[in-house]
DNA sequence: CAGGATCCTATTTGATACTG
DNA sequence: CAGTATCAAATAGGATCCTG
């Protein structure tokens, strides 16, 4: 049990936080799962301060990490649906138990 | 209900990862927790790649935020332990599912 | 509408040195 | 041992322009 250095590879920890770490990430698995969102423009309004560019390379690192899936419907203007992926679902207790921490020691006082 | 940009004062997930949304807040709360691991030292081993000077930042962090309690012992050599904090242990389930998350999904290995 | 490419600045991070 | 201070390097992030 008491050894070496932590390997990011042996640790679950650690990587956990490597495949969905940043806090957009859980952000957004959180709108996708819980509010339905799933529209790149929809997205972006309710996450009102990530920029453009921020937004893309969180989607592309979920959709990187299978955790989201990415449906285009080749129509003029173009439509972008992002949903959970199974993978991604296996996530969702997790999600739940962050959103409620968050809830009960008060989101009173954040800003976004 | 749906609509208009999160706000800020009400997205619960949003304020989580505002206070523990760092990659090693994760694994330095988990340590403290799952392995007892509780002085400055230890964790610096066993976090190998982490610098000095982040540990420290972070830590300070997770004090601030209430998280975890720094306990020092007026000695020579001078002796530091990290603990939870009662706040920081309503952070258990949470941990726990993101271990368990990170051992079933990720490397083979489990540490317990 | 969705999102890639680019440029440029701000923030983070690491190495190193120093202190009680 | 357990940190803090400082400076340079690396990285992240935002604003803007462009495309299908």
């Amino acid at each position: 049990m008491k050894g070496g250095p932590i390997d990011p590879l042996v640790c679950p920890m650690s990587y956990t936080v490597s495949i969905v770490g940043g806090k957009w990430q859980w952000v957004i698995l959180w709108l996708l799962y819980n509010e339905k969102v799933q529209r790149y423009g929809e997205l972006k309004k309710r996450l009102s301060t990530i920029s453009h560019k921020m937004l893309s390379q969180q989607l592309n690192s979920l959709e990187f990490e299978q955790l989201i899936h990415r449906e285009e419907y080749p129509q003029i203007p173009p439509r972008v649906e992002y949903s959970l992926t199974e993978k991604g679902e296996t996530l969702i207790p997790i999600l739940k138990l962050m959103a409620m921490w968050g809830g009960q020691n008060g989101s009173q006082a954040h800003i976004e």
